[in-house]
DNA sequence: TGTTTCTCAACACTGATTGTAGATAAGGCA
DNA sequence: TGCCTTATCTACAATCAGTGTTGAGAAACA
């Protein structure tokens, strides 16, 4: 995802505008690791602005998906997650528990469908979910069992 | 999936009574290898009996689930799609246009985690999710571009 | 500044799935 | 077989993430 100078750009660029709502959602996904759900963006951006509606959220995460600034993920964790790592290629890890989510940056290079196994689809894509329990829900997991 | 004369005895030797409706839906998933939704295995399975609940549906699967006779895999569909081939392990073809499911019986087996990439996660499982288009999907989409 | 067009936020709505509760039927036993 | 206990069935209401609508308000641009 760009700084959020330059998605102000863009979107005047793209004949949207830019009001003092969307730079807000701008500054809460700058940097965001997490993998937001609109409603945990919706909770960062009401710290910074508190009449912010998720409504709002929703628009502009849309918006940005459709430039290409962020990704959409879903990833059976109940809510669609946020990326706004689209520069480097990854894969991601996902917690059965608590549904956290990482990226997991690393080349499978060896993705390629056999003959005839592909039913004549046209793949146009691969993604891999690695599932688990992430460090903290080890750690609960952990105590329930001594 | 076993077949519906052996989940009949399955149910009776875990407390479970097997009703008209449950052999309904036994029947229903039998050889199916579409990953029907929850929705589809209701409207086959009314076609055998027409009072059949779209609740009690819901409930049949889960508890199949639970016996890990079929397993619920949430593709990014929309709606959970339900597998009863838990026998040989295998991937998905996912068509983005209309949701079509398919397996991939294909190994791949370099999908190690490299040292330290996997951020303290415990990782159980790895899924790969193919996504593309359909054949027939593929064709309609040619007609359209000519 | 005025005009146009886009966006905001409140509200109602959808669609998949889950919760509730009284009616009903399965399975065990005499 | 007939009765009893208990699980299950159906209809209905509720939930929850996400979407559609609409009047009020703000950005862009001349
Ligand atoms: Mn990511
Ligand atoms: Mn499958
Ligand atoms: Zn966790
Ligand atoms: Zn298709």
């Amino acid at each position: 995802m760009k700084t959020p100078g330059e998605l102000t750009e863009l979107f005047r660029a793209n004949g949207r505008k830019v009001t003092a709502q969307r730079q807000c959602i701008f500054r809460v996904l700058q940097g965001d690791m997490t993998h937001p759900s609109a409603e945990a963006v919706h909770v960062a951006a009401t710290r910074q602005m508190e009449t912010i509606s998720l409504k709002t959220v929703y628009q502009t995460l849309h918006d940005l998906a459709e430039l290409g600034e962020i990704s959409s993920l879903d990833l059976g964790t109940g809510m669609i997650r946020f990326d706004p790592n689209v520069d480097d290629p990854h894969h991601h890890l996902v917690c059965r528990h608590c549904g956290k989510v990482r990226d997991l940056v690393a080349a499978f290079p060896d993705l390629q469908i056999p003959n005839g196994a592909d039913l004549g689809f046209e793949v146009g894509s691969a993604e891999i979910v690695f599932r688990g329990l992430c460090p903290e829900c080890r750690q609960s997991a952990l105590q329930l069992s001594i």
